[in-house]
RNA sequence: CGGGGCGUAGCGUAGUCCGGCUAACGCACCUGCUUUGGGAGCAGGGGAUCGCAGGUUCGAAUCCUGCCGCCCCGACCA
């Protein structure tokens, strides 16, 4: 029905640009890489602000905020984390017209300038721990950019925390990798792994690195978000010292965890169709759209009137109506379905008449009649019912998708269809997941929490291995 | 950086091979009337230095040279 957009089937990456700008979600900027995000898009972004940083404050963090630009000799005192992040730095070399003494890098991540402010923040055991997030924009030079999926400049939460023991970092390490679980199922509807990256994969700069996989709609794994254990590689490099109960001075463990305007890719890419655009009703930032429909003034006044009379005392970020008397219902109809609404209610005479109005739901396409006493509970309830249908439906799917697979030559042939390939692999060996890598353009996404106690032999190298691990190809 | 594609009105395109009237069409936009339960109809109207710079020619969107930009696929990465 949608005019304008390609079928998933026929092309799935067109179909994903055709849903982020026809839903007006974002543009391309006039600089290559960078993305204009539109209120669609920002409105979504909003949402997701508002549920992780309720998140995080529940959990004991507070937020602040860092300057954007870095001196360049700070990303170079901690050995890996230089080596990871150089190549795709931004930097400033002229500031009011006169060329700069030392460089400045626009942040790619903030652990350096942060680490630098905790030096001074942090002398003693109690000052610890320190909890701190801050909502900000970073810049990578990427190669090849995706809209919200890789951007050269992107919006993030990235959590910079300071604690007293390794076992205490490891806590908290822990505990956001699960926060973002719960965030990506609970609010977004899209169902992830939740592991332990390889030696190839983690973080530069971290003793290990937890993330949530996702995986969407063309068989591709999505990584969601990273919990970092930094151990005390950047307090050593900042000299982030504190004085123990023990009377000894001490380096600080730490840990850094973020997830990025990416997560927006990821909902577009797990629950949207052939239609446009399908938000989770916990991400909307208004969830239900009111369509009045009339044909004469008389009419037009008659439905406006008894729509704002049923919605006086609801919530005013909880709907809209849609009184644009520059266009048609069909028009509309079509409009809010492209940028994914959850819920439509269309209201004109005849519903007047009868007291009740049709109710429309994104997910399944489905109309019903509600009677308009009692509204407001059924379409919370509807509401719910659509977020725990998304999730089904995309839980589903990733157990349709997951595959136990034990020889190289079958994962070799069936990887590239997409999908979580459970295998026995050396991951230890950094050496055979390269191999991999070349031969089959796959990673290994995770090492699962959760993976049941197994043991086999690597499918490439014939080794013993302990667990399976989670493989596929991603964006 | 390698491979592919493309730059003509806000968007999507035709015209380019084979140079020639005032650069055409659809959508969008503006005005008016009729319409309004799935992207309205009719009539009228506005909007382009044809990516940029040179060159060839009486004449260039079209031919030649150089440059720039964008998108897609790969390598790199959240």
């Amino acid at each position: 029905m949608a005019k304008g957009i390609t079928k998933r089937a026929e092309d799935y990456s067109k179909w994903y640009i055709d849903v982020v700008q026809k839903a007006e979600m974002a543009d391309h900027s006039p600089v290559k890489g960078c993305m204009i995000i539109r209120p669609t898009g920002y409105g979504i972004w909003e949402k997701i602000q508002q549920h992780l940083d309720r998140m995080f404050k529940e959990t004991g963090h507070v937020n602040a905020y860092f300057p954007l630009l870095i001196p360049e000799s700070f990303l170079k005192k901690e050995a890996e984390h230089v080596e990871g992040f150089a190549p795709e730095c931004a930097t400033v070399t002229h500031g009011g017209g006169k060329k700069l003494e030392e460089p400045l890098v626009i942040r790619p991540t903030s652990e350096t300038i942060i680490w630098d402010a905790y030096r001074n923040w942090i002398g003693s055991y109690r000052d610890l721990p320190l909890l701190i997030n801050q909502w900000a924009n970073v810049c990578r030079w990427e190669m090849r950019t995706r809209l919200f999926l890789r951007t050269t400049e992107f919006l993030w939460q990235e959590g910079h925390t300071a604690h007293a023991s390794h076992e205490e970092a490891e806590e908290e390490t822990y505990k956001m990798v699960q926060v973002y679980k719960t965030f990506a199922e609970k609010f977004m509807a899209m169902p992830v792994l939740v592991g332990r990256k390889t030696e190839a994969e983690k973080f530069a700069g971290a003793l290990h690195t937890y993330c949530i996989e996702g995986l969407m709609q063309d068989g591709k794994a999505l990584q969601a978000g990273t919990s970092h254990h930094l151990g005390q590689n950047f307090a050593k490099a900042f000299d982030v010292q504190f004085q123990d109960k023990d009377e000894q001075r001490k380096y600080v463990h730490g840990s850094s965890w973020g997830v990025s305007t990416r997560l927006i890719g990821g909902m577009i890419m797990t629950h949207s169709d052939d239609n446009g655009l399908v938000v989770p009703p916990k991400l909307s930032p208004r969830p239900v759209v009111i369509v009045p429909i009339y044909r004469k003034d008389d009419e037009k006044e008659l439905v406006l009137n008894k729509a704002r009379e049923i919605t006086a005392s609801w919530d005013p970020l909880f709907f809209y109506l849609d009184d644009r008397d520059q266009y048609k219902p069909g028009k509309k109809f079509n409009e809010w379905e492209l940028k994914g609404i959850p819920v439509r209610i269309e209201i004109g005479p005849r519903d007047v008449e009868s007291g009740e109005v049709i109710v429309a739901r994104r997910d399944t396409g489905e109309k019903v009649s509600m009677p308009m006493d009692g509204l407001l509970e059924k379409l919370e309830a509807l509401l719910d019912d659509i977020q725990d249908n998304l999730f089904k439906i995309a839980k589903q799917r990733l157990e349709d998708n997951t595959h136990t697979v034990d020889s190289y030559d079958e994962y070799k042939a069936r990887v590239k269809d997409g999908g979580f390939f459970r295998v026995f692999l050396d991951h230890a060996n950094p050496k055979v997941e390269e191999q991999m890598q070349t031969d089959t353009k796959s990673t290994v996404r995770c090492i699962p929490f959760d993976a049941p106690e197994e043991e086999g032999p690597c499918m490439i190298t014939g080794v013993l291995c302990k667990s399976r691990v989670i493989a596929a190809q991603s964006y």
